[in-house]
DNA sequence: GAAGGAGGAACGATCGCATC
DNA sequence: GATGCGATCGTTCCTCCTTC
């Protein structure tokens, strides 16, 4: 069978382990329209079908699969086979691309489609303005970013978040040292896209230095927003344990403020910076 | 080898705007 | 108003590198 050779074909390339992804969930009911005569297919016909077999699965989640499948859609939720799957022929209605072609593999995948959304995304978030301070770390130079302004409740005192308490942990795993908290939660603007390294100061004392490719996704999506899985045992303790001396600071009235040298050697002057001085939070 | 620190891929959720 | 499209962000998992 045409269809059946196809979804083995994509199975042997490594995507086998993700049963209840819902690509291929789209993928089969795209093939058992197409079987069907159905085709072009709509949106709503996709979504109907997958909704058969999971209820649970809202639109909201199916339509962004669809769009990331769909060869000539941008955006959407890029999938494990890129755009490859779905061709759109007119607004709302979909064919499977070509029934016969070969599935792309995972790493060319990943180096195509992904990658120009990447490129997109790092052309759009230029890098802002940094100010013109400066604070010598080792004979570094560090421009001043921001300071570090967790949430805070109605009161103004610091809200806290305990994502521990989110995560399903059907394997039992036990809280890391750092996973109880107290967290907060924080960002920094998102456009600050350089390597480099970073420093937390605390009234004008350097606590930690750390290195970093993209210092927004570093804070963003990580040492700001703590996610469930990462107080447990295998999870970035580091996170945790930043985070919660963050908000400890914060909450005895300190000032914390994020502190960066640009530089795409982060590596060596981060090591470099560590042998020079012992800074208090850095771990050994 | 274990632990710490970090980057990145994969996937999903959500939101705003456009179009029918 | 419903549906479709596009963009952005969050979560989880995995891998790599370095240091001890």
């Amino acid at each position: 069978m045409l269809f059946e050779s196809n979804l083995t074909r994509l199975e042997k390339v490594g995507v086998d382990d993700m049963s209840d992804a819902i690509w291929k969930r789209v993928y089969r009911c795209a093939e058992e329209l197409t079987q069907q005569g159905v085709t072009p297919f709509s949106r709503g016909d996709v979504i109907r079908c997958v909704q058969r077999d999971d209820p649970s699965c809202s639109s909201d989640s199916i339509n962004p699969v669809i769009q990331g499948l769909t060869d000539n859609l941008r955006g959407g939720a890029p999938s494990i086979v890129g755009k490859t799957l779905l061709h759109s022929v007119e607004r709302g209605r979909f064919v499977l691309r070509d029934a016969t072609a070969q599935p792309v593999s995972k790493e060319s995948a990943n180096t195509s489609g992904y990658r120009e959304i990447r490129a997109l995304e790092n052309e759009r978030n230029r890098p802002a303005e940094i100010s013109w301070e400066a604070l010598l770390i080792g004979g570094y130079a560090f421009k001043y970013i921001c300071e570090i302004e967790p949430e805070r409740n109605g009161d103004g005192t610091l809200r806290v978040s305990a994502p521990q308490c989110r995560y399903s942990n059907g394997e039992g795993l036990a809280l890391n040292k750092y996973g109880t908290g107290p967290f907060c939660k924080f960002k920094i603007p998102w456009n600050i896209t350089k390597s480099g390294v970073y420093a937390f100061v605390v009234n004008g004392h350097a606590k930690y230095v750390g290195e970093c490719e993209n210092l927004s996704k570093r804070f963003n999506m990580g040492y700001g927003n703590i996610s469930p899985r990462n107080c447990y045992r295998g999870g970035q303790e580091t996170n945790c344990r930043i985070n919660t001396l963050l908000f400890e600071s914060v909450s005895e009235g300190l000032k914390v403020a994020l502190w960066f040298h640009e530089t795409y050697d982060y590596k060596k002057v981060e090591s470099d910076l560590r042998a020079q001085e012992k800074f208090e939070w850095n771990r050994a």
